[in-house]
DNA sequence: AACTATTCATAAGT
DNA sequence: TACTTATGAATAGTT
């Protein structure tokens, strides 16, 4: 690359070559990390060097993690049929990533008990551990709720003072032209109902 | 690296991101096929998009025997060296998978979204995703409790058999000796206590 | 997707 | 082995 443009094969010279595989080990290492930081993906590298030596990077520190679902995309891939159903492949992916994230928690948190061996404290303690994740959820999703009901009242306000103001104006022109005819404007133009679904 | 020097940090920019993970990914995965061709090295590279999509490399055409190769090394040097302070270990670890684990799920399950962007139906979903991980917990749980169950009745069994022996014998040497003393043997040696904290 | 100004990586030299 | 430097490659921002 400097000093002349070099040859894409195989450098002869063993001196040169351990000198070219340190210089580009390092490059190909430092060009993993910085991808991996800057686009947040999750990277592994195994360079195996000639006479067997191994250097590996992997970015999030796990690469057993890394290899355990490269294993499952791959034999997903190489058992079935390239392109299925889309749906049908999300949803594969999602029971995938789920076992996933529930396994690793699980060895994670207990060492390397698998599910069916852990004891009732185990599972307790697993099971306060997920309670609490679905009480973060619960409360954010209270604070949206509350944010929203926030939002539909001011609508309320608003649209309530438009009312007011037509049935004024509409008062005004009744009483112009011949005082006949009154239209009733409702009063609230729409129901906030607690009872909605967003609450299933 | 071109038009101005970039900052080492996560591109927040999602569509900015996009392009410079395909860009850098095709530039890796060439530096590393370079790297392999010039120095005569078995390299693999796995790459994981944000969106979990998996790109790899594996110059040998055999991921699976780079993978096994690198497993072997890596048990062996692993098996030294992770006798550290494990208690601590565990705990750093359980907050990053736990950290990992939530925000993967999160960015997974609703793209690129963060927790407090996301809409009442995106929450409601993540809820009952995680409510789905409880119900499986909890299921566990019983089985085990079952399995328990069942266990202490046969021991109960085996015991009452036991103390039933036990007691023939006495009344039997009772009758041989003097007809005197007849000692009460419990007919329950334990409660199996339904109420216990099992339920908690 | 194509372009180009720049920065980066590195082959060869020391 | 480590440092230097000329040069080719990669790529960030732009169109």
């Amino acid at each position: 690359m400097a000093r002349g443009k070099v040859q894409m094969r195989r450098i002869e010279n063993p001196a040169h070559r351990q000198v070219t595989f340190c210089k580009r080990r390092m490059g190909l290492l430092k060009k993993a990390k910085e991808l991996s930081v800057l686009c947040d993906a999750d990277i592994g590298v195994i360079v195996v060097s000639p006479h067997g030596k191994i250097y590996d990077l992997a970015t999030n520190g796990n690469m057993q993690g890394l290899i355990e679902r490269y294993r499952r995309t791959y034999s997903e891939i190489h058992g079935k049929s390239r392109e299925q159903n889309k749906t049908q492949a999300i949803q594969q992916e999602v029971s995938a990533l789920t076992r996933e994230i529930f396994q690793k928690g699980l060895r994670y948190i207990h060492g390397e008990k698998d599910i069916n061996h852990m004891n009732l404290g185990e599972l307790q303690a697993l099971e306060n551990n997920l309670e609490m994740w679905v009480h973060n959820i619960r409360s954010q999703k209270m604070q949206t709720m509350s944010t929203e009901i926030e939002m539909l009242r001011n609508k309320e306000g608003i649209l309530q003072a438009t009312n007011d103001i037509l049935q004024e104006r509409i008062n005004e022109q009744n009483g112009i032209l011949n005082f006949s005819s009154t239209v009733m404007i409702p009063q609230a133009p729409f129901q906030l109902n607690m009872e909605s679904n967003y609450y299933l």
